[in-house]
DNA sequence: CACGGCACTGAACAATCGTTTAGCATGCTG
DNA sequence: CAGCATGCTAAACGATTGTTCAGTGCCGTG
């Protein structure tokens, strides 16, 4: 209890536990996962794991409080960057995918904790999400400010349509990979989804055949 | 003691298993379910759960080949409906979620089954996953040769995606709902958000301001 | 009627779960 | 130095897990 762990002082060995369930968690699940392979995966006993998180559930919790910070810190540097100019269409929804990309080492395990966050039903899903939903709400506005995008009749619908279709690019990751041969979440994956989301974003579904008659809206 | 389930109930005991269990699983996933909790819902002993099924594992596997059986019946009845005429724009992708709200009760655990199907990792999702992939593309070609969307300049992306953001809908279908106050997957809920979805397939994000500049494709 | 098979139960099984406990070493503090 | 909290382990605890087993009642068939 003397000293609060910085982010300086990070690996001890309660970070290593946090971080081994952290990764075991976003694979296999909480409830496939016992104490006692935490604990063999890092190095300690199963007796450890308890005694610094007082239980597993107090281990789930700490490490899904730990998502949610880096999380939100990835947000806040994502929406700063993004301030003062004009975005692109889409630009709240598919950088989400892009911040993702960018901001994570390749194997990283959070993109598969975050997705078994929003999909457990969980109350801290659903804050999740409903944050999400706000920021998209907002990039919404600020393009429809700037003229970028119309708000639609029902805006509302259309801030949570563009945000589920940019969940959907890592809800769906692994069987995207699977048929497409390229991890969307990857440099190449994501050269190969953005031209074509901001395609239909830009023009909808027949803009890349300039020859052909635009159909009605 | 036959006397658990109601009077006119011509499923065998067998099948009130297997439903109680496909509910149960679509609710907490399999892991959390225990034998005895599936027995009890159905008014059975632990054992017999076992003496039907062999094991969990194989309920759980004939849970999950009855959900598919089902499954492809609906998606066999949504393709025989729309093969001669042409669709509209985003019918291969938005049609999903309408199957179900058509073909499927309101309280139904399939959409909930299907949804964790596709997201733990297993074969089963994958073919699923896959199966749906080569139904979107086939869609995708249908509009391409009606003249009525781009195949883009790469279609396999693009049939992916039309497939993702149409699972995005039933994948976050409780998020969606609470943030909209409409459950998506009802007529409601579909009311609202096909014409949105529909909107930006037709124009994109600027269809009601045309004439600007579109960016960067 | 006898009998074999079937659906089914209740009890017991070994394994594994999360958790508790006792104890050991280490290092700081007065 | 003693005192004591802290990080940590090994062992054991009771509860619960999936599964097995012996047995019971029932029903159609020879």
């Amino acid at each position: 209890m003397l000293h609060m762990r910085s982010i300086q002082d990070d690996r001890t060995t309660r970070a290593v536990i946090r971080d081994e369930a952290l990764r075991m968690f976003a694979e296999r699940g909480p409830e496939s996962v016992t104490v006692r392979q935490i604990a063999g995966a890092a190095g300690v006993s199963a007796g450890l794991v308890v005694h610094h998180f007082g239980s597993k559930d107090g281990l789930r919790q700490e490490v899904d409080q730990y998502v949610l910070t880096v999380f939100e810190g990835m947000l806040r540097e994502l929406t700063a960057g993004t301030g003062g100019q004009p975005l692109d269409p889409g630009a709240g929804a598919a950088s989400l995918s892009e911040a993702f990309a960018r901001h994570l080492p390749a194997g990283s395990p959070l993109p598969g904790y975050l997705r078994r966050l929003l999909l457990t039903g969980s109350d801290t899903g659903r804050m999740l999400f409903r944050q999400l939903f706000e920021l998209s709400r907002r990039a919404l506005d600020e393009l429809s400010a700037a003229g970028l995008a119309a708000p639609g009749r029902d805006p509302a619908v259309r801030a949570a349509l563009l945000l589920a279709n940019d969940l959907a690019v890592f809800l769906l990751r692994d069987h995207l990979a699977d048929v497409l041969g390229t991890d969307p979440l990857s440099a190449d994956g994501m050269a190969r989804w953005a031209p074509e989301l901001l395609g239909i974003y830009a023009g909808g579904l027949n803009a890349a055949a300039p020859g052909e008659a635009p159909p009605r809206a």
